[in-house]
RNA sequence: GGGCGCGUAGCUCAGUGGGAGAGCACUACGUUGACAUCGUAGGGGUCGCUGGUUCAAUCCCAGCCGCGCCCACCA
């Protein structure tokens, strides 16, 4: 064997040889019934796998790894994810950046197949890495969100839903990204606090109007009384004043009462087209915020849209899907005349109201921003800003101080020319302009301003799907480890919103509806464009469902044609001698006065990501099909993720899970830290602090890597640091490990072949080495099921290291250096089996080491994969008089090494010891024990006496004197000095066993082993100051 | 505003109602036939502050100070 393990060259032998034995199956090794399973989180197709993924994956292949050496039928589930936004992405920036022709120009089917690739190749790199880290996935059940039968289960789950009414279409306001123009739900919406301002502008009441506005303070004293002929208006968004549909104050507002129910104007667009809006009470406005009214733009604002949807206010739609403003319609002047016969009464549609572009011209085609300037300037130049004196502590917007105008918008202060009076005499008044921090919503992926927009989409009925997914986790079906996690979970899911499932884009699962044209209610032989909708799994499924419909509602048979455009269905028309005049655009083509054709549409909108996601513990395993799998691994036992993904995948897993399955998805889900880099800080590619976990394990091995993860990670902690230290760590670890094994070997440890239960025992040491296994494999057994993955490590390491390696290896020596015979065989025997439990015991932290050592020390059955998880009674296993004397060898050795270092006595010395005041029993404990503590403490003698030699350095145990005869070698003081301070320690140790034990309190109410324990503890440190006393005596008579 | 978490050795962090721990770093000594990726020994902490509960608090409770995260959000 070589001095230290080569990882790079044995890891990737090892993996390969356990796949191509089929290792990694499920159900390989399985000796029982009962099953385990995990489905991994999958990882995204947009790269390669960070550290979080290693952390995360490593927890996984450690607890399967345990559980099919306990013998469950074992599956861990792997795959990967289409990840839509996040891969569309990806792939459109390179073809960005390598100046190729973009998304819309090659066209959707192009493109499609372009993500594809890149699909395929992220996926090879992916799968290397996880193999790489040594994952023991079954990787011929290998999935992908997007593969035929993945797909399948998503079409039944939405084809379900829909026809139970949980799924449904609608136009609502919904958080648009205008760099992808795709609606993103809620979730994917980042809040972030950038600088911005409010204006106030004055919207002037109706027909010159005037009311008698009063402040007053909180003891109800006027504090100001005008006449005005405005209410004043406060905003962050002025560009969204062109669509607003009323002002609201609140109900309670005094101020403004004498006013509610009149019209006022925006003071924006062209004059004699000014529109005029309703003044409404609502309980949104903030009476004590800004100037208590509140414009309400239904389309473009949240709050607004509710104060619109409960004040019946009709919602403008100001902006393209660029968040452009818009450029279609009539002229501003016919628009607004629309806008306003809505105001006086008059009903239209929602699509009425939507083709209403009430842009004026001079603003139409801007972008959002620089509306936004133009409104600003166009106020203010009208004289309708509210002003205020110059020196108002809220003006910011004050002559040098303004922020320069940034396309971006983050400081919004457009040109204003000033006029020429205010040039020389300065202005005495300023618009207000109050600089304020505001939080805007920003596109998780695109980074821009999230516009939020009305628009048609898809949505899944949340808050029906979450009632049983929060029951459930109530009942504890489901539980999360560490438990606190639930109040997140909890506190999400009971106010769920409405789930926003379609995206604009085009990697994904497209929504499976057909649109044909609907029956006009008018004129029952006739069609309308509206839509009506086709749900079904297939292409085939929608038309027979179209042709059953249309053929009902005309009474004769009609063909229907799928998504092909006008020209191909004329060509159609022509080839069956169709007129091609009765032709029309609402996708429905007559011959001879009858309907004949009938053209579907497919939606072109794709499905978010997660809606497949939350699918993945059961249509990995087969569902809809009912396979043995799914019968055999759903529930699955657990679901190890980040936090982060509680609300994104968790929380939808177990609602669809509940839906589809009758059953919660998980018996735990297990949330793991964050791992971040050593300095604590997030690592992110900007930063440029990511740390690759490939280049860890290049450097240390995967070995290493997963044991420094899994040493670090601590329930309930929500960051874990890692980097390079921590990782040498483990490969010290696994060194330490390599060369214990190296002296089994060269002690031909393994020479009878290793049973898997303990050897029969009569030395002392060995009979302590099989207890102190057995509690090791206990603990570690115990960390496992409470998902203590530190506890684990940290078990094994002491055992291996400070046990195995520095004590029990060390007393082993004599007896396999020493002669042929029982000893040495029952010594090689228990060696070998202890180290054999060593590697059992660390194989699902750090497989590939202890596989490979497996396999050197001796021939075996089977690999270490598929070896057995001791099962050992560790109660009947202990000897407690073994444990008491190889304890009380211990702490003799380690107080002749600590004399021995404080006293400099040279390492090579060997010198002579002392026992005295001991009794019989000890004596002959020593002496039983000579061999090992002469050795380990370099001693030439070991003898016991009456009386300590002269000047001997004395160590104080509870039950002997151990005196080392170092006459002309030792320092008096310094000894004196340093059993004074042993004294101090032991005294000061007594003076509080002894107040605690005079207490009444603690006697009467401690419990009584407590209080036994402190006895004893007292008794020992007695005997020890009493020794340690006669020492100092004797030194004196020296001095 | 609501919720969660953290503050213990120089650093990173475990841990516990009854004797303060590990790794790394540091100091001294050392190459003794497994291991210098090592060994042996050592220094180093009023366990954030204040109060309460208790016979007993680093641990439980309350308040405060400092730090971090999540959710929501006033135009």
């Amino acid at each position: 064997m070589d001095k230290n393990f080569d990882a790079a060259a044995a890891e990737p032998r090892i993996y390969a040889k356990w796949d191509q034995e089929g290792r990694f199956a499920a159900g390989a090794n399985a000796s029982r019934d009962e099953s385990y399973c995990i489905v991994i989180p999958p990882p995204n197709v947009t790269g390669s796998l960070h550290m979080g993924h290693a952390l995360n994956n490593t927890l996984q292949d450690i607890l399967i790894r345990w559980k099919r050496m306990q013998g469950y039928d074992v599956l861990w589930q792997p795959g990967t994810d289409h990840a839509g936004i996040a891969t569309q992405m990806v792939v459109e920036r390179e073809l960005m950046e390598t100046q190729q022709p973009g998304r819309r120009e090659m066209g959707r089917e192009k493109f499609v197949d372009r993500v594809w690739e890149q699909k395929e190749k992220s996926e090879g790199t992916i799968l290397g890495q996880l193999k790489r880290l040594g994952c023991s996935c079954d990787w011929s059940r290998n999935e992908f969100t997007m593969s035929d039968g993945l797909s399948a289960a998503v079409l039944k789950v939405f084809v379900d839903l829909y026809n139970k009414g949980l799924i449904y279409r609608g136009k609502r306001l919904v958080n648009w990204d205008p760099k992808f123009e795709t609606a993103i739900s809620d979730l994917e919406v980042e809040p972030k606090e950038v600088d911005g301002f409010m204006w106030h502008f004055k919207y002037p009441l109706a027909g010159g109007e005037t009311y008698e506005y009063v402040e007053k303070d909180e003891d109800g004293t006027v504090t100001l009384r005008e006449t005005r002929d405005y209410i004043s208006i406060a905003t962050t968004r002025p560009e969204t004043m062109l669509g607003d549909g009323a002002v609201a104050v609140h109900p309670s507002d005094e101020r403004y009462a004498p006013i509610v129910g009149k019209l006022c104007e925006i003071p924006v667009g062209p004059k004699e087209h000014r529109r005029l809006i309703p003044i409404i009470t609502d309980d949104y406005p903030d009476p004590d915020f800004g100037s208590g009214a509140v414009k309400i733009t239904g389309a473009h604002d949240f709050n607004d849209y509710g104060v619109a949807k409960r004040g019946g206010i009709p919602c403008y739609r100001l902006m393209a899907m660029d968040a452009s403003m818009r450029a279609d319609g009539a002229a501003y002047a016919e628009e607004a005349a629309k806008a306003q016969k809505i105001v006086e009464g008059q009903s239209f549609t929602e699509e009425e109201i939507d083709a209403i572009n009430l842009v004026p011209e001079a603003y139409r085609g801007l972008d959002r921003y620089a509306a936004r300037a133009r409104v600003i300037a166009d106020i203010t130049a009208e004289g309708l800003a509210v002003m205020v004196p110059a020196d108002h502590p809220e003006v910011a917007w004050m002559k040098g101080q303004a922020p320069e105008w940034k396309e971006n918008g983050r400081a919004a202060f457009p040109p204003v020319a000033e006029s020429e009076d205010a040039e020389a005499t300065g202005p005495a008044t300023l618009p207000m302009v109050e600089s304020k921090k505001i939080m805007q919503p920003h596109g998780d992926r695109s980074g821009v301003v999230i516009e939020p927009m009305l628009t048609d989409q898809w949505f899944v009925d949340a808050e029906t799907l979450a009632q049983r997914a929060i029951e459930d986790v109530r009942a504890g079906k489901t539980k999360f480890v560490p438990e606190n996690w639930e109040k997140t979970y909890y506190n999400w899911m009971e106010n769920i919103e409405p789930w926003c499932i379609s995206r604009q884009l085009w990697w994904g699962h497209q929504v499976p509806v057909w649109y044909g044209p609907d029956i006009d209610s008018d004129d029952p032989t006739g069609f309308s464009k509206e839509q009506r909708a086709f749900c079904a799994s297939s292409e085939a499924e929608a038309s027979q469902a179209a042709a059953a419909f249309y053929s009902k509602h005309l009474g004769y048979e009609v063909q229907v044609h799928i998504q092909c455009d006008a020209d191909e269905l004329i060509e159609i028309q022509r080839e069956k001698g169709v007129s091609r005049d009765r032709f029309g655009i609402r996708g429905v083509a007559s011959f001879d006065g009858k309907v004949s054709m009938i053209r579907l549409n497919r939606d072109p909108d794709v499905l978010d990501t997660w809606f497949s996601s939350a699918l993945w513990p059961f249509s990995t395993l087969g569902w809809p099909e009912k396979t043995p799998e799914l019968d055999r691994y759903y529930k699955t036992d657990v679901l190890i993720t980040g936090f982060d993904i509680i609300f994104f995948w968790v929380a939808r897993m177990m609602m669809q899970g509940i839906e589809f399955m009758g059953e919660v998805p998980f018996d735990d889900v297990y949330i793991n830290s964050i791992v971040v880099d050593q300095k604590g800080q997030k690592m992110s590619k900007s930063k440029g602090n990511v740390i690759d976990p490939l280049h860890l394990i290049d450097d240390f091995g995967a070995d290493a890597l997963r044991y420094a993860l899994a040493s670090q990670e601590v329930q309930g902690r929500r960051t874990l640091r890692m980097g390079p230290e921590v990782t040498q760590g483990g490969q010290r670890f696994g060194t330490k490990l390599w060369n214990a094994a190296r002296l089994a070997q060269m002690r031909e440890a393994h020479t009878v072949p290793p049973s898997k239960t303990p050897p029969a025992a009569s030395l002392t040491v060995n009979k302590w080495i099989i207890g102190e296994t057995a509690r090791a494999a206990a603990q570690v057994t115990e960390a496992l099921e409470k998902y203590r993955f530190n506890e684990a490590s940290s078990a094994l390491y002491d055992h291996i290291w400070k046990v195995f390696c520095d004590w029990y290896v060390e007393f082993s020596k004599p007896y396999l250096e020493g002669a042929d015979g029982p000893e040495k065989d029952e010594t090689r025997a228990c060696m070998a089996w202890a180290l054999d439990q060593c590697l059992v015991l660390l194989h699902p932290i750090m497989p590939f080491i202890t596989e490979e050592l497996w396999g050197t020390l001796a021939p075996r059955d089977k690999p270490l994969i598929h070896a057995d998880w001791p099962d050992l009674n560790a109660a009947a296993l202990a000897d407690a008089d073994a444990d008491r004397e190889i304890g009380w060898v211990i702490r003799l050795i380690d107080g002749i090494r600590s004399v021995r270092a404080e006293m400099n006595v040279p390492a090579g010395a060997q010198i002579e010891l002392v026992l005295t005041g001991h009794s019989v029993e000890v004596a002959h404990r020593m002496l039983r024990n000579s061999q090992l503590i002469q050795r380990l403490a370099r001693l030439s003698e070991c003898a016991v006496a009456e009386h300590a030699p002269e000047g001997s350095v004395t160590i104080a145990l509870d039950d002997c004197a151990a005196n080392l005869p170092l006459k002309g070698v030792i320092d008096v003081a310094q000894e004196k000095a340093r059993l004074q301070k042993t004294l101090g320690k032991s005294e000061k140790e007594i003076k509080g066993l002894q107040g605690k034990l005079s207490n009444q309190g603690f006697l009467a109410k401690a419990p009584e082993e407590v209080i036994e324990e402190q006895r004893d503890r007292l008794a020992i440190a007695e005997a020890e100051a009493a020794r340690l006393s006669q020492a100092l005596e004797r030194l004196a008579g020296l001095a």
